[in-house]
DNA sequence: TCCTTTATATAACACTTGTTATATTATAGA
DNA sequence: TCTATAATATAACAAGTGTTATATAAAGGA
């Protein structure tokens, strides 16, 4: 019979984790894990086949916390649940920024555009019906409310503003009810 | 005497320029530098005291190679001064993806954080003067602006979306006249 | 008690990085 | 023509990476 177990799959990949927040994916190396888990290479080696398996995985769970998140926003009922996915969205980067970086700072060139079209068409069908706009109005609406979580998420993540609650809520508050009034009532603001 | 020169400071500064360009900062090491210059890795060091002070150099020109563009399109009379300046860090991004990231895209937590406070309160004092907006009001105006473009800019230079030459400009039209909308006219759209 | 099994440790490998010590070698002045 | 100079080339170093070969050792069954 061979020695009990000491370093098990699961704490490989939490201790990965950690180190991916603490340091980002450039930390993940292999003697780096070793130490975090008071142990040699050998263990990492023996539970995956290769550091880039391990990083796949981490990958998938820094998506798939990221997907709770998600769903616990729009769950709570402090916001909307539009407003919630974009909320989640900008708290992941603030609180997670490494882990919003792994997954949504990296290149993407010639890789999968818009994984979420089908969403984005249930988002926009929904703004159209409720505001009463034109299918374009209403992908524009949705584009740059997108683009504006976006934009929040990765300064807040780069460190380059600093997180205000409040600020975010109403910057997409004040552009979403900007651009409703200007689609609803063309002659608004001409100048 | 010693045998002429055959590679200068600049062939060395350019020719990082375009390994950074290529491959991204990641790409900068002495022996790409070397292979590209067709040299061994000697005449780097003894134009540079080390490849810190070399990689300081190709992000300053970086730099300038941004506020260029920057003065460029401000100066051609395409797009009104403020939404140049705009379109110049999105175009930006888009041509030069890689130098954009080494720019904008690096971690600042601990650093300086807004370097433009000055030229800020330039912009936010015109639109005031301009458009009859409360201090408030026109500050918010240019952060959404802002958050827009830098947003775009990230999609762009990751390869997040396809830039499409009217779809920024368009979506930072809708948002200006949107938000201002809303501001001069309060009670415009309640729901 | 001993033996087989295998989880872990140790040590080494091949490779890449920046950097430096040493060797070449081209050039202009003597 | 020879020589001092310094710009390059060659080669090596130390440190760090992933990975693998070998050694150690723990634990239950014989």
């Amino acid at each position: 019979m061979p020695p009990s177990i000491k370093i098990t799959r699961e704490d490989i990949i939490t201790a990965s984790m950690d180190l991916v927040r603490e340091q980002g994916t450039e930390g993940l190396t292999t003697r780096a894990l070793a130490k975090k888990l008071n142990c040699s290479t050998q263990p990492i080696f023996s539970n995956f086949p290769n550091m880039e398996s391990l990083k796949k995985i981490v990958f998938d769970k820094a998506y798939e916390l990221y997907a709770e998140r998600t769903f616990a926003s729009m769950q709570s009922g402090k916001y909307p649940p539009y407003k919630a996915s974009g909320m989640a969205y900008i708290e992941f980067a603030v609180e997670e920024p490494q882990l919003f970086k792994l997954l949504y700072m990296r290149d993407r060139t010639g890789k999968e555009k818009n994984d979420d079209t089908a969403e984005s068409e249930k988002i926009i069908a929904v703004m159209r019906e409720r505001n009463g706009l034109s299918y374009d109005q209403a992908r524009q609406l949705h584009t740059v409310l997108w683009v504006l979580v976006h934009g929040l998420a990765v300064m807040y993540a780069t460190g380059f503003q600093e997180y205000k609650a409040d600020e975010a809520s109403e910057i997409l508050t004040d552009a979403y009810l900007g651009l409703l009034g200007r689609f609803q009532n063309k002659e608004g603001v001409v100048k």
